[in-house]
DNA sequence: GTGCTTACTTCACGGCGAGATTTAACGTCT
DNA sequence: AGACGTTAAATCTCGCCGTGAAGTAAGCAC
């Protein structure tokens, strides 16, 4: 049963300037008129709440629709400069951090690779510091004109409680052998911007919920295939967490209970038969040396050219994904199913029919009936705009709150 | 991203009543005082709400508490006979009405079997209406006094929106063969009274979690294992639904893609392989022509004999079910785990521990460190009262509010 | 009794959204 | 050009909300 908190009478204010701030982020520049049909809220509240937000410097008037015989609309927009987002993607090869302005254009962006030694927890703190430096140095902005940092980690992320939860979190990644990394804390003690820290597949299938395949859809599931398989689960429009926000770990759902040892330990794994290492390490005519992408690029050559090993590799790769979709559409009942990540890119377009047909076989006919299956639009660097949503769904949230040390005046 | 609608300064009553009114239920008798610190409203409020709930004859004063030197605590309660909640269980072999006071006390229940033939949706809607009707004139209380009727039904469930979503539930169930029954209409010609319409298994996941092994976690899934197998799913304190309300079908979850065929038409289904049906029908010493029930208790004292192929037979569902279980774990993050359902509560004692172990050894460490795996408190009964419960969320969610018919003056 | 402690009630206050009214900013018709 | 109709937005009044301070009630200890 729900438990909505005790509110009191500014938190209605608080959703009004959250309804309206959201509102025209998503559906850009909208007229006071159109923002009151639009939200159910009465013109003078209109009137007040966007005078707020104007005074704040957060939306601006841009420009005004010609009427028939009335007074012109006046369009509303959200100010794309008034404030900035940082987004990290800690990779398994590389940190990346990308400086976003409020309409997402990716204003600078700082690589560095991680090698094979490079995946002490304090080299990655230091390597995000100093893209952080970087990218605030070659754009000129300011940390006060940044809302706050977005992390996107492989692992599963541990969420403290609050208002600065993300100072909090802790890590646990097998891929680099993380164990409880109080990675929150670590970050605090390098910039005094705010934090947020969650799993690069969430993260990454937060950005194609908003701005990729997954537009408009309140329950959906993206799921991530890659070196292994992830899912991002959305209900009712929100990231399902989980009592530890380890929810939505799809790669080690069993497709063959007792089957292929898989490398988290357990057998029988998804991911031990259609995870990118997996299908490569499966192929015995891989090319010996070559890397995983190179690997699997050469699978699916060999299978476009009929080679019947590769061929049937991919096709039953397709069958236990279309059955593993089926349990996600028969568990979650989603509107959508974006598959993602870069094995899913590549491997995609020669998939999906059968990976459909599998779903539709192995999934109930309801909810099955339901549902959309399809292709993400966004390619890998969109973990790091994911990652930078993360800051800016507090701020949108939170109907505009600058962070403290952001207190600059209205331009 | 979360969309809470339009709120006006009227709704934060609405949530205040709600609030106190749902802390007065679930936590026995408390003083105003206690109200207070548990929910952060000002002592002014705390006084005006209860006045109104007072006054609405919701609650009552019932003795006071002692103090060291201070007045003394007055304690307020939910006044259990206030109003009254029915419940309605379409199971496969009978329709059941049970009558509840608030404080869910069956004041008096109507059973009716359904025989081979009885699966006729009218010939249903007709025995609740009967059943209705005679648990009304046994206890004597008047529709006025009822805040609705809960239904369970075998199937997927369609929800309809807004207020009256009972109205227009339409019911997918396979079992009975019932395709699009619009069964809120078909009962709406029968009765005044608010309908609410939900899964029977959904129904029963709710009664747990509020009454069962399940309070206290938010988090958490409720494994019905019977002649199928289902899941009711609770994220955050509420019922998971998905787009459509099916969510939770975990009984079709694969563990042998490809494997048995299962009655749902497709292949490799949890319910193929450890359903009670399933059980039976795979055990090649089942007593020829017994019921289901009586096969299954036979194939336990069986096991509980020792004889070899009734011990594979239960160890291979153990493992099965740890495995499936295993899949809950990865994917929903839940506290705690409740398996219920006849079956569960018939072979629980001895598949518990294995079933655990297979969990252990099939889910991912991290989130099975977070769970618990636990049995059923409730019996089969609690289908019924869980779906009395429907009402019942509604009213508590809506702060006390009373059926436009039952404005009756407080006692 | 007197004083002390604690539970509860009352009341003034600032803030909220709804809805009515007023002002603003356009077309169009004469 | 100027009056008029139309629509958008701002302003204002109203009832309601929760807070917090001040006041009242109801017990105990001395």
């Amino acid at each position: 049963m729900t438990t909505r908190g005790k509110q009191t009478v500014r938190d209605l204010r608080r959703g009004s300037r959250s309804t309206l701030l959201r509102r025209l982020y998503f559906e850009g520049p909208l007229s006071r008129q159109e923002l009151g049909t639009a939200t159910g809220l009465s013109a003078g509240s209109i009137s007040n709440v966007t005078g707020e937000l104007l005074a704040d410097g957060l939306i601006e008037e841009c420009g005004s629709v010609d009427s028939d015989g009335g007074r012109p609309r006046i369009l509303l927009r959200v100010v794309p400069d008034r404030a900035h987002l940082v987004g990290v993607d800690i990779g398994e090869t590389q940190v990346r951090v990308g400086l976003f302005d409020l309409a997402r254009t990716e204003l600078a962006a700082s690589d560095h690779p991680l090698d094979e030694t490079g995946h002490d927890v304090g080299h990655v703190v230091d390597l995000i510091t100093t893209g952080l430096t970087e990218v605030l140095a070659r754009t000129g902005i300011t940390a006060e004109e940044v809302l706050g940092v977005g992390v996107g980690v492989p692992g599963i992320v541990e969420q403290g409680a609050g208002p600065d939860a993300g100072d909090t979190a802790v890590v646990h990644g097998q891929t680099f052998d993380w164990n409880a990394v109080p990675l929150g804390r670590l970050l605090r003690a390098r910039t005094p911007l705010p934090l947020f820290v969650d799993n690069g597949a969430k993260t990454l299938g937060q950005a194609e919920m908003w701005f990729g395949a997954g537009q408009g859809a309140r329950n959906a599931v993206v799921a991530l295939f890659g070196s292994g398989v992830g899912a991002c689960v959305i209900a009712d429009g929100a990231r399902f967490r989980g009592a530890t926000s380890s929810a939505g770990e799809w790669g080690h759902t069993k497709v063959h209970v007792g089957g292929r040892r898989c490398r988290c330990g357990s057998r029988g794994c998804l991911e031990a038969y259609v995870g990118a290492e997996a299908l490569v390490e499966r192929w015995a005519d891989a090319p010996p040396g070559a890397s995983e992408k190179a690997g699997l690029a050469a699978l699916l050559a060999a299978a476009e050219a009929g080679r019947p090993g590769a061929v049937a590799l991919l096709d039953e790769a397709a069958e236990l994904l279309g059955a593993a979709i089926a349990d996600l559409i028969n568990l979650f009942n989603p509107e959508r199913i974006v598959i993602g990540g870069w094995a899913g890119l590549m491997l995609g377009p020669r998939l999906l029919p059968a990976v459909r047909d599998a779903a539709t076989a192995y999934a109930l006919a309801f909810p099955r009936a339901q549902t959309t299956i399809t292709l993400s639009r966004l390619g890998p660097d969109a973990v790091t705009l994911g990652a930078a949503t993360l800051p800016l769904t507090h701020f949108l949230e939170s109907g505009g709150e600058l962070p403290r040390h952001a207190t600059r005046a209205a331009g």
